[in-house]
DNA sequence: TCACTCCTGTAACAAGGGTTACATAAATAC
DNA sequence: GTATTTATGTAACCCTTGTTACAGGAGTGA
């Protein structure tokens, strides 16, 4: 566990800081779309990812979803940071999207890495601000975008965390992250395939 | 300054950092409809808001804007925080809503008082926090309401920012805060006031 | 093999909202 | 007072997106 910590952690949090991280986090593996968090959970304990990739859902008043961003190795949950502190429950509903390793941190370590280490402070102010800027990237996305540029840049993003052109999914898992109906995917994604953009298969897309 | 201070921190903040924001901070009163940051500027302090309202829009490639959300008393801006310590430019515009009163905080004691005091470690996580769901709630506004229940949330806010329920306010302003075209928004109010909602005057709308 | 479910393709239609155009009235400038 | 600008009302039109319906193919299980 601590190469796995310094792999990915060891640039920027000291010595002393990993070894805590060490002593108190419990390692966890989890397999590809499995939910970690749902709405309206408490949460107990703050994630810190090691490798995959965990997508972060926002659910409306109908049960539907919204993806709005994505958690790669590295990052960690602000929502939890704050649900931690206080005892809110979860807004949001995050889903593995790949198989991941994770460490999770007792609530109570929060404050006290604070106060002593600077580096764990710089760590979790980083972490709100790259989520605050996920989420306007999100907002500019559904705010000026139109259906086809999102979903261009759905798919692009799946080939970016995958690291395949080859996506398997179903037009109707698109729909639901896009907050949209199949058949808008279904129409748009065959657009696409007539500008040769990519190549339609059955439950899977192959990107050119 | 420090009567200002106690009324709107007192309760959250220690003697000794009240009295040190005292010694540091530059008081400013703003006009109405002023610029606060705009997009592409280097943020050099952080705002304190003690009265007023501040509105954060977020522009697009077109050089039109979308009304994110608003800083009332007790706030301050989230998105500065982090470019404070960073060098990032900011990705939001501010503009007065209200004349406004705001102490700006120097970038170098955020750290300082990061390791120093607990209450403005809470404070800025809480920042965070708040801002992070101020998101959230626009992006529910923007991904899965219709722009009347859109322009509908908008006045209401307005009510309440104002505290008062005539709006002086032209369809023209309303229709770039939610990023739309002014006549989208004319049609809509007009079917509010059929719906005996509203009341319509040049310049200014009566809530009913 | 047969029945059933899931995934995709497509047509037809409706609704929301963006665009253009023009008219009128209020406010402002001269 | 007259000209100009600004705010609003409204009609007509189009595009994007959402909805409903149905058909055919691919996979799955008995």
């Amino acid at each position: 566990m601590i190469q796995e910590l310094n792999k990915h952690y060891g640039s920027q949090f000291e010595l002393a800081l990993i070894e805590e991280i060490n002593q108190v986090a419990t390692f966890m593996e989890v397999d590809a779309g499995e939910d970690l968090i749902k709405p309206g959970q408490y949460i107990k304990s703050m994630p810190l990812l090691l490798d995959g990739s965990i997508k972060i859902l926002r659910p409306d008043e109908e049960g539907d979803e919204l993806l709005l961003y994505h958690l790669e190795r590295g990052d960690t949950c602000a929502m939890t940071m704050t649900c931690c502190l206080g005892t809110t429950k979860s807004e949001i509903h995050a889903v593995t999207e790949t198989s991941v390793k994770l460490l999770m941190i007792p609530v109570g370590k929060m404050e006290e890495w604070s106060r002593k280490y600077r580096t764990w402070r710089n760590f979790v102010m980083n972490s709100y601000h790259e989520r605050l800027m996920e989420m306007l990237e999100s907002i500019d996305n559904i705010a000026f975008n139109n259906m086809d540029e999102r979903l261009e840049n759905y798919l692009l993003d799946k080939v970016k965390i995958l690291n395949s052109k080859h996506i398997h999914i179903t037009h109707k898992e698109i729909a639901s992250d896009l907050h949209t109906s199949r058949v808008v995917i279904s129409r748009l994604l065959k657009k696409m395939e007539n500008n040769s953009q990519i190549k339609l298969h059955r439950s899977f897309i192959e990107m050119l």
